[in-house]
DNA sequence: GCTTGCCTTCCAGTTTACTGGAGGGTCTAT
DNA sequence: ATAGACCCTCCAGTAAACTGGAAGGCAAGC
């Protein structure tokens, strides 16, 4: 299938396509006669990847790092410990901001926030 | 207090402070007769704000429309709207994460996240 | 008096992840 | 045969959040 059409079933635009390519992070496809990009499935399943990683903050940089780890083999280690750095950044940051919404008592009163700025 | 000073309280580059005030974040300090800016206490409490708002994830921008809605007084429920939202966020995020780990019922034997992808 | 170490402004570069446009080729329909 | 919709490459720009460097001012110490 040619570029566009991938890209409408995954919701990216062409050139983004294009450009994870250009940083090797999408194995470059096939061309037919007039060069065009044929992707296959194996591209689609790997958009989706991308994508997916990418909702949960993952950087291409190190998405691209979580593939080349499959490629040569030694993966769930190193996957698996940056979901789990990633879940605790994001514990982290929720402590933050629960402990934020959770500062007035009487609820709506005073903005803890601007308070503790003020 | 002057910038690297505060700079190295705050542990930034006072680069970034200049770059705050630039984008109007932090508000012009005072200056000495030589032009020096001149920070105070309020600088401190502010910037730390600032730190502690990116750390859990807005951007500067947020912060600025956080800072510019205290001072036009009605701020909680927009900040409170903010960080709910941001919250809401994390947990999406951190739910993809799980279910990324949780994938393999024999811990560690095979990826969930490549075997996804493969 | 000269170096050192601050400070100033201004301009330019960096990274990430695209996005747009120019300039040009190809295929299909009318 | 010509318009429209694709595709290609290459170059350049965008946004965010800095960061670096040049060129120059001031103040203290040897």
């Amino acid at each position: 299938m040619r570029i566009s059409e991938i890209a409408k079933i995954l919701g990216v635009n062409p050139k983004t396509l294009r450009y994870w390519e250009e940083i090797g992070l999408l194995p470059p496809p096939e061309r037919d006669e007039n060069g065009y990009r044929i992707y296959s499935e194996k591209h689609i399943k790997l958009c989706k990847f991308i994508l997916k990683a990418k909702r949960v903050g993952f950087t291409l940089r190190e998405i691209k790092e979580i593939i080349q780890a499959k490629e040569s083999g030694n993966v769930c280690g190193c996957v698996r410990e940056k979901i789990k750095k990633k879940i605790e950044e994001l514990e982290r940051r929720k402590a933050i901001l629960e402990s934020l919404l959770a500062g007035s008592p009487s609820e709506g009163e005073i903005c803890p926030i601007i308070e503790s700025v003020a």
